[in-house]
Order: structure tokens, then sequence, then C-alpha cells
DNA sequence: GACCAGGCACATC
DNA sequence: GATGTGCATGGT
């Protein structure tokens, strides 16, 4: 929580996730794949020009038209099979609602997302954290690297590990995990880059020498 | 011209 | 089960 708080400080609530809808939320869950924001917006942006940002419409167009629409987002070709696949999972069992699928236990959610190929846990975590609303910590490569430079992990933890760790330490509450995650991403992509210094991070004091065990 | 970005699946050992 | 590789655009 000390941890939550010195970020929250100096950043303020984030307001995430930055996506209107349900479904918005789920298409910026797959196209943000090791991919930064601002291009997944572009691609989103093409879809909502082209009247694609509905359940029925991504289960009819085309892979290879929807991989042009989302081009910015990179990866566009292995993206277009991903949502392709996701949209088709949820549209045959509930055609567009979505929030009738998005409706049931975290677990339950967590390892049908699970089961559609193109989705892995960052981007499973989200889509229930962000989409559904439901309680389950987001981790990321940031998140993994402030942990680390600051010996709250070590190199080997994976992610359920690290996701365990984090829920464990913290009381259960949506709002909470949702901008925990979003705290950690602002505060890396300022400070935690993997080649960047850490001089000014609101973590810097938090617990250890922000610097050691830094790789060079 | 490097480096980086809110991963994931698949091949290979 | 661990490790390596392909996927691709756009901003700094």
């Amino acid at each position: 929580m000390e941890m939550y708080q010195a970020m929250r400080a100096r950043f303020g609530h984030q307001q995430w996730w930055p996506g209107q809808t349900p479904l918005e939320v789920c298409v910026g869950a797959i196209l943000t794949q090791n991919t930064n924001w601002t291009n997944v917006e572009k691609a989103i942006a093409n879809l909502r020009a082209a009247g694609k940002l509905s359940i029925p419409a991504l289960a009819a167009i085309d892979a290879a038209e929807l991989a042009g629409l989302i081009k910015p987002a990179g990866y566009f070709n292995v993206k277009a099979k991903r949502l392709k696949n996701f949209i088709a999972h949820v549209h045959a069992d509930w055609g567009d609602d979505l929030p009738g699928f998005l409706d049931r236990s975290v677990s339950a959610l967590r390892e049908e997302l699970l089961g559609v190929n193109g989705i892995g846990r960052e981007t499973a975590d989200s889509i229930i954290l962000y989409a559904a609303g439901k309680c389950t910590f987001v981790v990321d490569a940031y998140t993994c690297r402030i942990l680390l430079r600051h010996h709250l992990i070590d190199v080997d933890g994976d992610y359920e590990t690290v996701k365990e760790l984090l829920e464990e330490a913290l009381p259960a509450e949506v709002d909470l995990y949702n901008d925990f995650h979003a705290q950690f991403v602002a505060v890396g992509k300022q400070y935690c880059r993997p080649l960047a210094r850490c001089e000014g991070c609101p973590l810097e004091p938090f617990p250890h020498d922000p610097l050691a065990g830094m790789e060079e």
C-alpha cells in the first residue's frame, strides 16, 4: 500500500481503462499486446470509422480486411486472428451480449479466456479487471521490472507468483487493483524502461536502493 | 538509426 | 519445462 500511495500521490488517479465500452476494452487489451497505446488508439479509431466496433461486425468481417484496419497497432496479421478468435468465442454462445459473457466468477471467466488462442494471462486479467470490473491483479512488464528493481521479487518469479504476491499484500478492491496497475504503467513509462535510470522516481526511497540489482 | 512498446504461441532442445 | 524466435507499426 505504501507503494501505491507513493505513486498515486505523484501521478493522481489514472482513470483506467482508456476505453469507453467493455468491447472496446477487450479489443484494446488484445491490440496492446507488446505495443504502445497510441498505436492501439489509431487502430481502434479505424475500426470505429469503419463501423466495425461491434461484435456482429467483427464476427462478420474478413480477417484480411480486419488486419488492414488494425495495421497501426502492429503485428496486424496475428492480432486480426486473435481478435477473430475472441469474438467468435463470445459470439457463438452469447451473440452480441458481451456483458452476459463477462458475468461469471473470476476463476471461470479467466479459465475460459485463457482457452482462447491469442489470449494469455495479462490479456485475460485485463479483460476481467477492466471490462468485467472484477477483482484480479494485472501483471505486466512494468510491474515485474519495478518490483524486481525494488527486490520484492527475483528474476525467476513468474506471472502467477507475482500476481499472488500482490493479491495477498492488498485488500481485494476492484478500484485499487484497477488504479494500482495503471500506476505501475505510469511510473514504468517514465522511470523504469529497460535502459533508464530511476532519478526522481516516486518509488526511489522505497524500500532499498533503486539502482541496486540493475543490469547494465 | 537504434531502442522501445501495457504479449503470445509455437518450435526446439 | 526452459529457452529462443516470429510477429510489425510508430514515437522518441
